[in-house]
DNA sequence: CTATTATAGACTCATTGAGTCTGTAATAGC
DNA sequence: GCTATTACAGACTCAATGAGTCTATAATAG
């Protein structure tokens, strides 16, 4: 019962893009140096990022990835399941029924209760906070 | 991000043990027969429901587990964490500071909400209900 | 002493996470 | 149209973990 390390990077990417001054492209190098981590691999994470419509790409010289619109509503959930997916946590699978397990009944319930929860809580709620491990890092922006 | 599907085996056994007579002992052997698993995989599992304090073992011939006392109290969060542990699941880990990272915080946040409602929700409320797949099998208790 | 039960640990196998490497496609500027 | 720069896709490696088996040991009742 564990989060991927991918999700700890797609929300921190993300967060990032949100304490950008809006419409602000980036390319995943920068963005890669900022985390510590191989471009390749965070590439990856960005292409999750954008088939889930979170970001866009745009490749080319003057290309990379910025926010596509709406900041404000921009939730942990939809980053999480950007990564994680949306299936359940939680499947019975004993025997064969796998709809009428009320086992299966409560677990989902409590699955929703965090998925609202986490649907609640919207990235730019942190963006004015503070990102500390910026300021010890060289400025991202040349 | 899923739960093991010892969570769900767990969870299953720990319903049966609720919906039995209080105080009745039963084996391994009867336990995994009844959930068409093997017995020395399942008692891996119960060992660990020994050491969470949620049921107890007598060795020998007249042995087997039985509930330790509450079956009020018993809830979905007691038979998950004693199988998954209590580590949070999601760990920041960017850079060096796992303290003063606000995304984890809020993500711990999220998983405090899940946890108190798996609190909240105990085994007995199904025990009455039904357990389906246990009619479509012979009796337990011989 | 013996049968029955729980417990522990080593072991195998398949899956998945994490990350790298290489190549391909698309875009801007010349 | 050529080139540099970027995103994208897929094959690949490595380690860790889940899932389950097997064997041996300890404890209890008769």
């Amino acid at each position: 019962m564990k989060y991927s390390q991918a999700t700890n990077y797609a929300l921190h990417t993300m967060l990032y893009f949100v304490s950008l001054p809006a419409g602000t492209t980036i390319g995943v190098q920068q963005l890669a140096t900022i985390q510590r981590l191989s471009p390749t691999y965070l590439s990856k994470i960005l292409t999750k990022l954008v088939k889930a419509g979170l970001i866009e790409s745009t490749p080319g010289i003057h290309g990379g990835y910025k926010l596509v619109k709406n900041n404000a509503d921009l939730s942990f959930l939809d980053v999480i399941q950007a990564i994680e997916g949306t299936a359940t946590a939680f499947h019975c699978g004993a025997g064969l029924q796998h709809d009428s397990c009320l086992i299966q009944q409560v677990m989902m319930d409590a699955e929703q209760q965090l998925e609202e929860y986490l649907k609640a809580r919207k990235l730019v709620e942190l963006a004015e906070g503070a990102m500390p491990w910026l300021s010890t890092l060289e400025d991202p922006v040349r």
